[in-house]
DNA sequence: AACTATTTATAAGA
DNA sequence: TTCTTATAAATAGTT
């Protein structure tokens, strides 16, 4: 595809060969990121060169997407034979999962404005009043959440606010100490440390300033 | 990679995605094709769009190559065991399924306003944002649909204005002829329908009252 | 690996 | 979905 147009059949040379399924194979996974990346899509890639060597890309986990793609392809393959009744159950029942997925992914995407195709006015207004009715509880949760941890910071500002207070105390009377009995600062610090009724916060450790 | 370049993330719009997808889905499988013929090389491709629908293809058969992916991979899991790997991806893909319509479910229940309580308040806020998204859209296509009926509706009473007058006009018309050339209640009737100009409505007849 | 002249792929719009 | 078109990307042949 540049300098010379090519016929797509195999390449003669082998080092030709070599060097376009390096440079290919690299264009190739690329696209299959890009392709599941912009349309958020499940791409998996697996080349085996003709040495054998393996290059595989997957955008999610290569086996969950191999196993989807056998569920795909296991009611087709084995649905004429029927050997046992065990089995038609099983398939029959990965057919409904199937369904059931397919049809929860669709309810999931309308709820996300998508797909609205097939819906009439009727219908719009109902699902539009179930989402104002999640978004409302939603709102209503996040702002129970939030004032909670409103209210976890304003008790730990009262405490700390209360030990700053004791801290200054304590202090003023170190002070007044080293004043009245003469202390090196050495001293100072053992008498804070042991001292030291200040109770812990629970959980993580507060920055204590003002 | 045309008009305009494109960064490579999600692309928001579904119809662009969709588009995109079908396009680039195409391209993907021709430079895999290509890359197998050109270097003899074996190469397998599964894509799964986004409403889950499968595209693949592979230069030899898939199985062989998914079988010769694993033989690759054997190291890791399973290499002794290994008695049928097909059972093994069956069952594998059922409970997948089971956890994909367990996790969608409670995806819907979340957007409905329920069982949030495992959420922070950060992702409530995600939460949120979607639900105000789809209702936004759901909102439009409905106001869209409404609009439509609207014209459709309005459409339908100019149509129906303008057969009025000319009904008036040919009752007119009837009348007059009725006093100039003094013809009884019969021939006015055959008149009647022999003029017939008003053209039929398209679709469901409505009804032309006013 | 790098370099380009070309061919392809494709984004946007109809 | 398909077509068109301007432009971005990929890449065949060469160094």
């Amino acid at each position: 595809m540049a300098k010379e147009k090519i016929k797509i059949k195999k390449i003669d040379n082998l080092t030709a060969r070599q060097v376009t399924f390096s440079k290919r194979r690299r264009g190739l996974i690329k696209k299959a990121e890009e392709l599941s990346v912009l349309c958020d899509a499940d791409v998996s890639l697996i080349v085996f060169s003709a040495t054998g060597k393996l290059s595989d890309f997957s955008s999610s986990r290569m086996e969950d997407t191999l196993t989807r793609y056998y569920g795909f392809h296991s009611n087709k393959v084995e649905k004429s034979v029927q050997p046992c009744l065990a089995l038609e159950i099983e398939n029959t029942n990965r057919e409904m999962l199937h369904e059931e997925v397919y049809d929860r992914a669709h309810k999931l995407r309308q709820m996300k404005g998508e797909d609205l195709e097939g819906l009439n006015v009727e219908e719009l207004e109902q699902l539009e009043k179930k989402l104002e009715a999640g978004l409302s509880l939603v709102i209503k949760n996040k702002e129970d959440k939030t004032w909670n941890e409103i209210n976890k910071l304003q008790r730990k500002e009262a405490q700390l606010i209360k030990q700053n207070k004791q801290l200054k105390q304590e202090m003023k009377m170190i002070l007044h100490q080293e004043k009245s009995v003469t202390v090196n600062s050495e001293s100072v610090k053992d008498v804070y440390i042991s001292r030291n009724s200040i109770p812990p916060l629970d959980g993580d450790s507060p920055n204590p300033s003002s």
